[in-house]
DNA sequence: CTGCATGCAAAATGTTTGCACTCTA
DNA sequence: TAGAGTGCAAACATTTTGCATGCAG
């Protein structure tokens, strides 16, 4: 990490396909990955570049107005989240529903042992999924 | 994922390259990716192909042998792991040294909240990352 | 008017697959 | 000898970059 200012970068301008994206990004309830957005966007009409779409989401994230997930397969997965605190997600392998859940417990776990290793600067990713209950239900069609 | 047997594969067949792949995998004390593995036996003068290298460290992941990991990158980390139990890891960013860390806790935690929202068939990842004192000290040249 | 933003095409990455050949069991 | 394992080349998928053009501020 060389020099990077977590959070507030600066504002970016405010074009048409800046406010697509963030609008199609409000739209969705899951996280989605940019070439879901672009789809989305195209399905909608708006005509925008996919490259314009990792631009934006990847400008959208250093802001830290989303929040990111790294998908089993790989994929860079997007979404406008409510809390602007700290928090980890609970996702449905099935549907994509997610549950934003904090945890200080776990926050200090993570501290807690990085820094009986002598660790410092530490960073730590949660991630929690399983089947919701209607995906359950369903009979797990689970990817 | 279609009908998959999590751990107990079958024995596959002892080769040159299959062995010669969990070698490096023994002598490496961090992460490593199927490139840098595949970088080592060549530079080791073993010659193996790169696909070769991704089919055997697949296989061992299945097996249960070796432990995953995704990288902030995308890339897919190996190593051998010491125990078999489920565990985490806090890795250095700077080195790649790795501790492998158990809890209880954090399990418990996942488990919980899961629950309390309806979730099943739970999994979970936790990575935790900082800079070991080592390259701390170093002055982080820190990915 | 300045220069960040856009978008196309091309490049880069990491990983997988088709297929003929090799070698283990 | 049957069939898993190997390896090369090509296919793939996602993300990044070069560069000429467009538009916000």
């Amino acid at each position: 990490m060389t020099t990077v200012s977590a959070h507030g970068a600066r504002p970016a301008r405010d074009t048409r396909q800046r406010r697509a994206v963030e609008a199609a990004l409000g739209r969705a309830d899951g996280f989605r990955s940019a070439q879901d957005i672009h789809a989305d966007l195209r399905a909608a009409g708006q005509r925008v570049g996919l490259t314009t779409v990792y631009r934006a989401l990847q400008a959208l994230a250093d802001t830290g107005s989303v929040d990111t997930l790294r998908a089993d397969d790989g994929e860079n997965l997007y979404r406008r989240c409510g809390s602007v605190s700290h928090h980890h997600h609970l996702v449905c392998r099935g549907c994509g529903l997610t549950v934003e859940v904090e945890s200080t417990a776990v926050e200090r776990w993570a501290e807690g042992i990085a820094a009986r290793h002598g660790f410092t600067e530490i960073r730590h990713s949660v991630e929690v999924s399983g089947s919701c209950t209607g995906c359950a239900r369903a009979g797990s069609g689970i990817r």
